[in-house]
DNA sequence: CAGTATCCAAGGCGATACTG
DNA sequence: CAGTATCGCCTTGGATACTG
């Protein structure tokens, strides 16, 4: 089901415009929180990582390459915070602490390969349209 | 078409294990970028309003209530290096100028209307869920 | 009208050191 | 193993003033 117009309020409640216009900004602010948390610098590499099934810490900093363990941890609580992770201890030791995608986390990243596809059909119309434009907006069919 | 595993390398080239890791990291870093260029903090909006129809400069500061003048600027610039809007300018007095949605940004803004709904559908599961965490992890059971 | 230039504050993030 | 704590740089973005 899809809401194109929603972002702006057209075809939303019939009250005052300025009702019309909080309406949008709020709903303007969740979706960019949502894409900022899967846009940040690590977000996806985890969530995408524990989209292959449940992970231990030192597990997911060695499949994420260059991550420093404050990023992966303040990453993992914020997506615990969500609910998109989940994060399990076993009193062992030495000690064991799983995390895992949960339903929630999966639906999301469902959504994600949404935009995953449209980069790997798009990325090289980017990288063109940055071309050009660094280029001196020089057009496809010059010099 | 969807490509699920392709974060990870999964289902990509055989040559070395190092070749396909370096090959995850570039895809990971390309769809960032995108993610990043749609989920700063004012692109999703100027992008949502472009998506109506073409506006000129400060129809646009207008319609995103709060921008400032300089983040317009520079967010036009950026999505138009990534030839997602276009620039047109009409040398009248006083000056005109007209920023359009191409072909390109329209199929972005597509993709980004999954991740709208996955937020419409899904945004109280989160309220929910932080809700819980920052209460002290009572469960949703619980007093 | 449609910008550009400059300054400044807040937050993101990496590096490093320490702990249960 | 799985973190927490602290420091400090760098980027992001708002406010303000100036320009063609």
């Amino acid at each position: 089901m899809h809401v194109k117009g929603s972002l702006d309020g057209a075809g939303a409640v019939q009250s005052t415009p300025s009702a019309a216009l909080q309406a949008r900004d709020e709903l303007t602010c969740q979706v960019r929180d949502i894409l900022n948390r899967v846009g940040d610098k690590w977000s996806l590499s985890v969530v995408n990582e524990l989209g292959h099934g449940s992970r231990r810490f030192n597990e997911l900093k060695r499949a994420v390459p260059g991550i420093s363990q404050r990023m992966l941890t303040v990453t993992l609580r914020v997506l615990e915070r969500d609910g998109l992770v989940s994060r399990s201890v076993y009193p062992e030791v030495p000690p064991r602490v799983e995390y895992t995608l949960t339903p929630l986390g999966s639906t999301l990243l469902e959504r994600v390969w949404g935009l995953i596809d449209w980069v790997l059909e798009h990325h090289d119309d980017i990288d063109e349209a940055r071309g050009r434009h660094d280029a001196g907006r020089a057009p496809a069919s010059g010099p």
